[in-house]
DNA sequence: AGAGACTAGTTCGCTAGCGAAGTATTCGGC
DNA sequence: GCCGAATACTTCGCTAGCGAACTAGTCTCT
């Protein structure tokens, strides 16, 4: 196979590492990720704003529908599953509900509580979005046989595994 | 193998989209990729935190060093090789040349042209962040075997080649 | 029951980054 | 040789996000 970024990427580094530890393999196998990840944030964008959408008030959207309780959680329960700060999930939602997406419900069992829920504007768009969403990652998946998809996912695991560790014990 | 995150994120996403074109498999290779890149990320900014450095200004650092001519770039090249505007580029370039780790130098024979320098100082504390730096990839490395690692990488790459061929397309 | 610790969410001050507009310079067509 | 287009970089106004401080409410221990 021709040659990509990746291995142009390595072949310039491989003068500058000679008196250091590291691998061309693991090296290249990093950079790629990090650059297919890239490439599908940017792809997933454009397609979300066809429908009035960032990228960030979807994954919001999307969080607050793939759940146990699907429409509704507390703000705090989202920050987490989405990997943001408290006050970036209170910026978020601010633009949310003045979009008419979601509603803050104040709790009337512990009222320090807000509830999250999302609104039937939120839940027509998000499924708007859902329809054109993947596109852009079955496309890339294309490149892959069946067989080699699932070979590609074992792997991938077996280092996702090992992240999950290593974040559990720190 | 036990399961993890993707694992959980596809069974629900399974639950409530039934009805909609979504393959498991490439939506956890996707998901798994983009996790991945993100403890990498993470990792890398505690690494070079620990000789003072963003992992930005190292990122910066690393590709004016790694190029054909080390050390010495314009800032459009560095903008259009690190993926960021060149109203960011000299926002990075203000902070670095700040700090001491670069100069810039107006160009003689064109002087609509600024040279960016790396210093001494930028030299040594990029070299210091690179000891450290690439750690974590080894560790996360470790979960594959020689062979393991090989093939992840041919496969990858054959996904990687196919979103250069779109980047360049579009 | 009251004090102190804890928790949920928001506000505040700040940073990195973007796109668009602006400044200065060079190139190209006539 | 001059004028308009193109180029290189910076400035400006704005956004998303962070961590720390703050407010309000709940829990725990005596």
């Amino acid at each position: 196979m021709a040659e990509d970024w990746t291995d142009r990427h390595v072949a310039r580094w491989r003068d500058h590492w000679l008196d250091l530890d590291f691998d061309e393999q693991v090296e290249a196998a990093f950079v790629r990720m990090g650059r297919i990840a890239r490439y599908l944030r940017q792809a997933k964008q454009h397609a979300v704003a066809d429908v009035g959408l960032t990228d960030f008030e979807y994954d919001t959207l999307h969080v607050l529908m793939i759940r146990d309780t699907p429409g509704s959680a507390s703000p705090t329960e989202l920050a987490a599953e989405l990997g943001v700060s408290g006050a970036g999930m209170t910026g978020r939602l601010d633009g949310l509900e003045r979009a008419g997406w979601i509603r803050r419900i104040p709790s009337v069992e512990d009222r320090r509580r807000v509830i999250v829920e999302v609104t039937k504007a939120g839940i027509a768009i998000w499924r708007r979005a859902m329809g054109i969403r993947g596109e852009a990652e079955n496309d890339l998946a294309g490149a892959l046989s069946e067989r080699e998809l699932a070979t590609l996912n074992r792997l991938l695991k077996k280092v996702a595994v090992r992240t999950e560790q290593r974040t559990a014990t720190t």
